[in-house]
DNA sequence: TAAATCTTTCAATAATTATTGAAAGTATTA
DNA sequence: TAATACTTTCAATAATTATTGAAAGATTTA
């Protein structure tokens, strides 16, 4: 199974997104040869496909399954494992900002909380620059938990009635 | 002038908030220095504070004046360049959103709006993949125009009330 | 215009991050 | 249980990205 030029070219594109976005490049293609791919694919699919060696493409996997990106799929007969990712776009998005809220967004809310309450108040300009910026990452923070917990077409119809 | 402890612990916070989104540690890192500096700051002050070479100020203080995140700043009876961070919370979150739109998000929809054109339809879901990924970046494109055009408090209103 | 002060550039180097491939680990089959 | 088929790990290596520092370029002052 080879892939269409569009599907290389989309590969590609996904990839420098996922890397200029602090992502690795290979697990973004990885998601989006999976994305593109009508079936699941192996490990070994992955290699041939993306010429990665057996490490990389394990270990750029296991990161895709751990932030949900990913799944699993047993195929009868087959004794490799495959795998396949969601197409639903406004489910990834989800999940990519779910995730990224949980890695990188909460530890900073965490440290400002902690820096806006042991500040000494000698610096007031830096002191409303704690408080501006923990309101902030915290409404921020809440706008993603609900974009989370929303369902899909709620928030698609929200979003064009506001932008729209 | 020496930060204090909070503003060290803010600098190395940001400075982390920023590598893992995919920019460079020290350009965050300066950028925070800046927000929690009580006055303009010269390349020597920042060399100091940070501990980094001149070639490294200078390079990553071009990005963030680049970014629209600093100016320049004169001051009378000095002769070097004093550099300054805009402090609005807010101002800054538009200025980082509409620049990373305009770098990283505007080629991916130019790709993605292509591909969709020109795919052949020989694999019916992956059009659909296109087409949704298309109205997506798409969508997310007007979401931040419309939060770059805004007025300071309009957007994040409005966010809020959506979601709250 | 020459000296002094400051800024920019860039090739060399260092640090970080990604990738490989082979060995160790696991599970499945005969 | 031994052989086979597959997965995971990880130390070595490669590739990328960041940083340095000194030289070249500007600009200001005397």
């Amino acid at each position: 199974m080879k892939s269409s030029e569009a599907k290389k070219e989309f590969i590609q594109a996904w990839g420098s997104l996922g890397s200029s976005w602090g992502i690795n490049r290979t697990m973004s293609s990885i998601h989006a040869l999976l994305m593109s791919s009508a079936k699941p694919l192996s490990t070994e699919d992955i290699m041939a496909e993306l010429q990665i060696s057996r490490g990389n493409a394990n270990m750029n996997i296991r990161s895709l399954i751990d932030w949900g990106l990913v799944k699993k799929r047993f195929i009868p007969g087959e004794r490799k494992e495959f795998f396949e990712a969601g197409k639903d776009i406004w489910e990834i998005a989800r999940q990519i900002a779910s995730e990224r809220k949980k890695r990188e967004l909460s530890p900073v809310v965490q440290v400002i909380g902690e820096l806006k309450d042991k500040e000494d108040k000698s610096d007031p300009a830096f002191s409303k620059l704690l408080e501006d910026m923990h309101d902030f990452t915290t409404t921020l923070t809440s706008v993603m938990d609900k974009f989370e917990h929303s369902d899909r077409n709620w928030f698609f119809k929200k979003l064009v009635k506001l932008f729209t």
